[in-house]
DNA sequence: TAGGCCATCTGGTCCT
DNA sequence: AGGACCAGATGGCCTA
């Protein structure tokens, strides 16, 4: 009924995902178990019992936010081979690629949007409307607007000017991106 | 050996 | 009351 809660068991709760954090973890032949801090005889009974329980939740929320963090790294472009991120890169990563996906998407609609009133008006080319509107989108488009509206404000000085991320896929490319942010 | 990264424990706080 | 979330502390492993 207590579900074998003893002292040694519990923390050491073991817990489920044995398996799977065993692989990642360096420091984990054992599960759990590895440091016990605070009072030796753990407390009343009562306490000691919620104490444990309560860590049982608690690594099993790690444990959930590192499968999280996985997930993420699968997605991001890296290759397989490559040492894996740590979880601070991971973010960084993510967060960066994700502005230089959208960069790529803004972009794009920028050009389609050009190529569209190109093919609008060819009847006078030399209009200074059209011409108007292609200089100010080329300039807004690949200069300091763009990196600077649409990227968040921590992230400025990161991801470098917008000519050069244009390459998403590129992953080596993109993990240069890492550092910098905050 | 120092420093980085990580997993776990723990107590506090907030929420249901 | 109990669970979720958080941040600090601690100690193990790994690498330069």
């Amino acid at each position: 009924m207590d579900l074998a809660l003893s002292d040694t068991d519990t923390s050491s709760g073991f817990s489920a995902r044995s398996d799977d954090e065993n692989s990642r973890s360096p420091c984990a032949t054992s599960p759990v178990m590895k440091k016990r801090r605070g009072r030796a005889d753990g407390g009343p009974p009562v306490k000691r019992n919620r104490r444990v329980k309560a860590n049982d939740r608690e690594r099993n929320r790690m444990h959930s936010l590192n499968d999280a963090l996985e997930i993420l790294r699968e997605v991001l472009p890296a290759c397989p081979e490559e040492t894996k991120m740590t979880k601070i890169e991971t973010l960084r990563f993510a967060h960066n690629y994700i502005w230089a996906l959208s960069e790529t998407l803004r972009n794009a609609d920028l050009e389609a949007e050009r190529s569209f009133h190109r093919a609008e008006a060819p009847i006078n080319p030399g209009s200074s409307s059209s011409e108007a509107w292609s200089c100010s989108s080329s300039s807004s488009s690949s200069s300091s607007s763009s990196s600077s509206s649409s990227s968040p404000v921590y992230c400025a000085s990161s991801p470098g000017s917008p000519e050069n991320y244009f390459q998403p896929q590129d992953a080596m490319f993109l993990r240069a991106f890492v550092p910098p942010v905050y």
